[in-house]
DNA sequence: GCAAAAGTGTTTTCATTACACCCATGT
DNA sequence: ACATGGGTGTAATGAAAACACTTTTGC
């Protein structure tokens, strides 16, 4: 690290900051969607766009993502991990801004969208409907939807996009929508069932207009532990 | 994005800066070394430490970490991939300072290591007897080793580590380094070979005390052929 | 001829895949 | 009674793991 104080001092070199961008996703009705804002200020105004911030000298960049999340759809706790830092020279207009990419899992059901004061509108929007964004977001959530299929294999995560009760069949449709293939009913349930991180809650759904389905939750505890016994999870 | 130009105009608010370090991985005599040095000047002076720089406001992120690599080995197109973002409001005692590191995979021998302006020494370490560096730089190498691990199993990346002729048992020994586990050779053999991205050299080992070993080189030709039709590396 | 690493096949075990019918409920 | 999705088992296939001896060279 070649770094001097020097540095600091002048102006005009450090005509630059940080930012982080949200992808949040959620998932409803089959299907996979994106939490979005429509920019209510240049550049990009009107534009649809991630939600994100810069972060302040005294901020933790994780807190940060933090604060964006919970500003926008009053939920805490939320799955989040960083996923890749976008820094080409002229990636914002205005000056020489990176951002750090974050991904987060939420349940959908669970937000109440508060308004946001960079925002004109906040809303979900459907993945395969999204085509343009504002900045490189769209590329942005190439990257995070990449990231998110190879990480939902290799680990439990998937409940994170469910509400604490689901069906299994829910859990192979949401499956089956980021990865993006279909999976067969049976064996779905084999494994996912003998990975061990699923407990029964003994109760049914009701109000379907066909046999209910059990519901199911993840058993988080029972996961930890197994990971501790060189357990590993895959789907 | 909340992004304001007003931002850009505060002295004191942007005390910050953002660096990129580089965790050089190098394979020798059985054993996974990095690529150290040990800083000439404030802080951590004389602590061994990463090799990295401040990102110029002018340089693409990945741009200044090949500069970085390129400046103290002076070897081109090298492996290099950005694995995640340090941010720590404290992580570095002079300012603001983020850090984005990469891990980068040299071919160990190639190299001739160049005087660095910023460091007293530059030297390979085996990663084994690392314990302490500058900053957060440990726990940056952690971060790096354990992605290191996971791309070495689903890509054909571990080539790079060796010269451009390499036998079979060399590369076993360096996924044994890697994964800190012991391979069957038989096994390891059928499935490297299975794979198809290996070409025979037609040439032998020369001056070994014991029968010589085929040389083997990547066919990164033929990775990429077999990659367009859906064929996955996994080892 | 001895030390040292190269090279080579078969069997067993386990995980993955493919596949079709009956069940419980609401209307 | 019918429409809808819930729930279940077995056989076939393919991949991974376990395992030991012969070969070639330098000294």
């Amino acid at each position: 690290m070649a770094f001097q104080d020097e540095l600091f001092k002048s102006d005009d070199t450090y005509k630059s900051a940080f930012s982080v961008d949200n992808v949040i996703f959620g998932f409803d009705n089959d299907n996979l969607k994106l939490l979005l804002i429509k920019r209510k200020s240049d550049p990009f105004r009107g534009n649809w766009a991630l939600p994100g911030d810069i972060v302040s000298p005294s901020e933790d960049l994780d807190q940060a993502a933090i604060r964006v999340l919970e500003q926008l759809t009053g939920v805490k706790n939320v799955f989040l991990e960083q996923v890749h830092t976008f820094g080409k020279v002229d990636r914002h207009p205005r000056g020489r801004v990176i951002t750090i990419a974050y991904y987060s899992l939420i349940n959908i059901k669970q937000v109440n969208i508060v308004a946001d004061s960079f925002a004109d509108k906040v809303a979900w929007k459907e993945l395969r409907s999204i085509d343009k964004l504002a900045f490189d977001h769209f590329q942005i959530i190439q990257t995070c939807l990449k990231r998110l299929r190879r990480d939902l294999k290799f680990g439990p995560i998937g409940f994170e996009l469910l509400p604490e009760k689901f069906t299994l069949t829910e859990l192979q449709r949401l499956y089956e929508a980021v990865l993006e293939k279909e999976l067969d009913k049976r064996n779905f349930r084999k494994k996912i069932l003998s990975m061990n991180v699923l407990k029964s809650c003994h109760e049914l759904q009701k109000g379907v207009a066909h046999r209910p389905a059990k519901l199911y939750s993840f058993d988080a505890q029972r996961y930890e532990e197994a990971k501790e016994e060189g357990y590993i999870f895959e789907l």
